[in-house]
DNA sequence: ACGCTGGGTGGGAGCGCTCCCACTGCGATG
DNA sequence: CATCGCAGTGGGAGCGCTCCCACCCAGCGT
């Protein structure tokens, strides 16, 4: 067998070629594949099946080239925040956000943004406007890529949200709103010093939950006590550390809400050593509901926030704001649910 | 400044447009952009200052046109096995590949296929060749997505494979080896009645963990009893059903080895619900050590596999193949390791 | 009978790039 | 001093598509 014909990937049908044998011109076939209703019945036909039988499929490129469309969207991820295997958050993030673009015709790009290097390739890429829209996740209060996305005027939806005056389209969850509701349940259940590890605080939501967490305390009249607050950072370790401080500073604490799962696990197992009986002694409630808080001991009461239905709300506004790319921003809050398990 | 000038996009300057600012033809030009070496120093020096001035990024749906090239791979984990949120698995193997493919200049698409419906979507996709070549993971034997590969003649490369005389390139942990390892040290222990819950045996990967299994009892000369193998899907749930199948049928089991650390979750729970203490009572070995083994209760015994570097491994065998997309195939095994914790 | 519409159609132009070939100039060679 | 490379260069052709304009017919009104 010559090399040349083993080498000949069957060369894909042209839309001339579809034309040329359906016995139209070129503008019949292309109306034909985008759904124009501007063609008559007889030639639709004869140019649909002109295409099931040369397995005609539409070159992107060539396409790309004269829209300047790409019908592909970016989720940015950076992950430098927290690594992508220990966050469920992500992965439920991922899995609304395909099973949503789905109904599309949309491609996912999935984009992991974990140092300086790869942020300046994702400012290339975007900057040579290779998506439609952009996904950003887990939003920090100083991060540059928001502004990159104004700058360059590209559709982009945000997770979280840099502050109160966020300017662009963005989904969260109503973290103060959990975070209260965490602490009222801890407050009903006769606990009084009720200590927190935050979340990182240049994220909004980790404030928020803050916030709530104050909030909450303050409705109930018990003084304020900043001696209970040690700052985490979302992992696992952040939250032994924060919990080791707060046992410290704090001996007499009762209960503790931690911003996320992950550092209630953390806190979990210090107070182990140090011999607080979980919930007895201590209560212990988390925030994210992820599979973590099922596997802890005891299992770990926490908020629940919708993670995979903010997945889906993002690319709603995404396509609305592709379709449509007025100026005004849609910006959406998610409720948030607590659910009760043992350790609270 | 004027409406009219803010909504323009600012044309991007093309090819042509460096070409004049330079004072040199186009051909030039792209073979600066292109890193040829047929440049003078002269003519590379003034190319580089007009892209640097004019912001140039060359527009890839024009290169893709013409080069039918994409510099786009796809990563498609056919999700209906298991939730992505609840598998680190994936995460970790995104995780590697992305970092991987974080040197070279291809892009990652990520695919999720979890029905009828998206896998035609990929099909059309993947016939469109709008990716240079595919990652496939969690591979089922009767998966029609590596056999479509080869006929499109696309470069891929497997994790996991569909069987011993797999054709396509691959990459996959020792499975047999690790849960040789993993019943070896339960029989080190002392323990005689050991039991599985294996993974669906339509994966190579599942298969081989319980060939594994079988292999360790035989060399230890302990005679094979199906009773104690039951069989599972790797989730928490099958691991349940899988623990109360075995217990009803071989109450005296001591020990038993889950071939994922969801499954030995789910184990856990029904052996606590049982009143069997563990590991006292029955040691409990998972695979894969996911971040769920370090926060069961106890902890879990799990078998590593090294899930972020098979991910690396599979994004260098496919920039191979990409590169010379020869006959011979690129196929890798790489070794697992006990750890071990307090479950065992 | 003669415009007029207006749905339907064909095909030229051109998107921005790479490929490739023809061509230039210059030093080395016979 | 003519001849031959050969590194370096410019630019035509063309990738496959959409956009758009000119055009072609009915069918309609006057």
């Amino acid at each position: 067998m010559s090399r040349a014909a083993q080498q000949q990937p069957a060369a894909r049908p042209t839309l001339e070629a579809v034309a040329a044998r359906a016995g139209v011109g070129r503008g019949t076939v292309s109306r034909v594949v985008n759904g124009s209703p501007k063609v008559s019945a007889k030639a639709r036909a004869a140019v649909e099946q002109a295409i099931a039988e040369l397995g005609y499929v539409p070159n992107q490129a060539a396409r790309s080239l004269v829209t300047s469309r790409t019908d592909a969207v970016a989720l940015v991820i950076p992950e430098s925040v927290a690594k992508l295997s220990s966050e469920p958050y992500f992965s439920d993030i991922i899995s609304g956000v395909s099973a949503e673009l789905g109904e599309s015709d949309l491609q996912l790009l999935l984009v992991l943004v974990r140092d300086e290097h790869e942020r300046e390739r994702l400012t290339r890429y975007l900057t040579a406007r290779r998506v439609d829209g952009v996904l950003l996740v887990s939003v920090h209060e100083d991060d540059p890529l928001p502004e990159l996305l104004e700058r360059l005027e590209l559709p982009a939806v945000l997770n979280g949200r840099r502050s109160a005056e966020e300017s662009l389209s963005y989904v969260h969850a109503d973290n103060a709103g959990g975070a209260r509701a965490a602490v009222r349940h801890l407050l009903s259940r006769g606990r009084t010093a009720i200590a927190t590890v935050t979340g990182p605080l240049d994220m909004e939501g980790a404030a928020a939950r803050l916030a709530g967490y104050r909030q909450a305390l303050a409705e109930a009249g018990v003084p304020a006590d900043e001696g209970l607050v040690a700052h985490g950072d979302f992992t696992e370790r952040g939250g032994r550390e924060g919990m080791r401080e707060l046992l410290a500073r704090r001996p007499g604490l009762d209960a503790v809400f931690c911003a996320s799962d992950l550092m209630a696990a953390g806190a979990l197992q210090v107070l182990r050593e140090a011999g607080r009986r979980v919930p007895q002694d201590v209560a212990v409630v988390g925030f994210d509901d992820s599979v973590v808080a099922r596997h802890t001991d005891p299992p770990l009461t926490s908020v629940r926030q919708p993670t995979e239905e903010m997945g889906r709300l993002m690319v709603q506004l995404l396509l609305k704001e592709i379709a449509e790319p007025g100026r005004f921003r849609r910006q959406t809050v998610l409720p948030t649910e607590l659910v009760v398990r043992e350790s609270a």
